[in-house]
DNA sequence: TGATTAAGTGAGTAACTGATCACTTCAGGG
DNA sequence: CCCTGAAGTGATCAGTTACTCACTTAATCA
């Protein structure tokens, strides 16, 4: 049963994010991969040339699904509040759907054996928190977002809000909806965050 | 150059957690932690039975040392807005004399090898929950705190916080002060908390 | 048709890791 | 003074992991 090398290319991506999930990035060999795949070991490396380099490749496609994500939100409703829940939910659902990112943040192939991997995810988190930091300058040139608090605070506020829920929901046996759970908290600080006129 | 077993398991732990730091929990080897402390590998195995054994040393010693910390944090000041600062500086503190911490929290080891580890930090987070939850409830019946937003969601906001910070610091190379950093979020965020008379 | 070549195989290898074991060293108590 | 037992050593083992290589298979195309 031989394949076209992207489709392959492309299958040992989504193996790897998945055993990253299931066993835990550090934990993912090349055996395993390629026997759950249905293929030899050896073959993995007709498509990549190191085991660094699938890892390179999960990030790009980790990378590309948020920035699809984040433009997908930026495009629906016009008050920078809508916005700003919207790309707060984007992100949210995507940790949902790769539930290993959290993980992969902290894990030995990100902090120790793959600068690239590590300056990628940076660079994601970075973008993201540009994004947030434009659409609250203009929630707070419309109003709509108090004004006694610097844009750059709520950014790391409202970032926090989504790592900090994304690691109890890792670390607690995802006992609870990710998405729900997240955008509950969210409203509750965006409630905070809009109350306007300060005793 | 022979010393007393519980000077050395103290050496073991201590250089379990530097090694955990410095290269990553994962690659903390029975054979790095022997050789810098300058003892052969095997002799690790006179006073740990098993490599599990080392971290569950580890996962005690930092549970003490977080029991203590906020232990001391709650008898220091009255008010409890002033609690609640020293609870979440205290954590703080913790964290930037314990880097290997947030790794540790997505370490292998602890998610997967040693079911022990994960128990005795899911307890010690949510201790640390629980305390908070007091505080903040002491805080909105004293009108210190708003009560339009129930304590517990207020205690998940402020641990997020804290992980918020400690995520930026750990993945950003730690290029600024976590304590200072997270103490001047907090400050940010307990001042929305405490904003009272909403229109 | 026949040559080319991408994809896969099976059998390795070198390096590393946790753990074991027989043996040595040495301090303290009877 | 010698005996016991804690602490350490050096050699070694079995298991794992990333990676290599000579070789086969099969689809494509000139």
């Amino acid at each position: 049963m031989r394949k076209p090398a992207d489709h392959r290319k492309a299958e040992i991506v989504a193996k790897v994010l998945d055993l990253a999930d299931r066993i835990g990035p550090d934990r993912v060999t090349t055996g395993a991969v390629a026997t759950e795949i249905g293929i030899t070991q050896a073959a993995l490396f007709r498509h990549f040339p190191t085991k660094s380099a699938m890892w390179t490749a999960v990030a790009e496609q980790v990378s590309d699904w948020l920035g699809r994500a984040w433009a997908s939100a930026l495009s629906s409703g016009t008050k920078p509040l809508d916005r700003i829940a919207a790309l707060i939910a984007a992100q949210l659902h995507q940790i949902a759907a790769t539930p290993a990112m959290p993980m992969l943040l902290f894990s030995r192939e990100l902090n120790v054996d793959n600068a690239d991997l590590r300056a990628a995810f940076r660079d994601r988190l970075s973008a993201f928190h540009a994004l947030l930091l434009q659409e609250i300058t203009h929630g707070q040139q419309q109003g709509e977002i108090r004004d006694d608090v610097t844009a750059s605070d709520i950014a790391v506020l409202l970032i926090s809000l989504v790592q900090g829920v994304a690691i109890r929901w890792s670390l607690g046996s995802r006992n609870f909806a990710l998405q729900d759970e997240g955008e509950r908290l969210l409203a509750v600080q965006l409630h905070l965050l809009a109350t306007k006129g300060i005793r």
